[in-house]
DNA sequence: ATTACATATACGAATTTAATGATATAAACC
DNA sequence: GGTTTATATCATTAAATTCGTATATGTAAT
């Protein structure tokens, strides 16, 4: 889907698709635009990692962190596997990683390379 | 900033720093994380627009469009400036750009290439 | 089988966000 | 000055999100 020109697209199959797409980017954003699922994400890009694991790293309660990682869930973002009573999580997909990699370098490289 | 080993972070002047970077991310990422706005930085992504434009691609009323749009500069994604009565508007900077082309590739170049 | 531990879910209250209709500003034109 | 056009803001309401408390589920250990 190559950016059409506003001429193009008024009305067209296009147009249709470039909303349904939009709606779809904008649902996966939803889930990422909250600073605590960020964090978990951030967190998770480094390896898989346990809920109690997890609620130590960011200080709040376990319901908290676990509704959050359920809508992790939820919007694919995350993948869980289990082993005894402990679940670990880990980062669904590649595409996450892009998405996560893309904000990691706006945000967070700056700093590192003493810019900004 | 380095992604930091969960050992090495917890409370420490780091995590105060990544969580202050979460922070900011995720201020962007719900301007971005909303139907329309994403679509609104689509057109822009292709060049400035004035906002009569913008509300013809959308269909969407007016007052809409504008809140929209206000939202989007209040959190610095996009510039204006006016030529007599009209205002025209476009990305602001190259940070939303890299964004906003991380999303495209995940979400819209599997189309284009036949993948997915 | 009871208990402890790790995690998930249900429900409600408080807050935030979005859309609407109405009104305001600012420039251009007559 | 009065009107039209382009855009912005305000106020209200409706809907979605978030977090807290409480409770449930699943696994392991005793």
């Amino acid at each position: 889907m190559p950016l059409p020109k506003l001429k193009e697209i008024e009305g067209s199959a296009e147009l249709e698709q470039m909303i349904e797409k939009a709606r779809e980017a904008s649902d996966m954003l939803k889930a990422l635009s909250h600073e605590s699922r960020l964090l978990l994400l951030c967190i998770l890009a480094e390896g898989e990692k346990s809920v109690t694991e997890l609620e130590q790293f960011l200080g709040e309660r376990q319901s908290t962190v676990s509704q959050q990682l359920a809508r992790l869930r939820l919007d694919r973002l995350v993948t869980t596997r289990r082993d005894g009573k402990t679940i670990y999580y880990s980062l669904a997909n590649e595409d996450v990683r892009k998405i996560l990699t893309a904000i990691y370098d706006v945000f967070c490289e700056p700093v590192r390379r003493r810019r900004r």
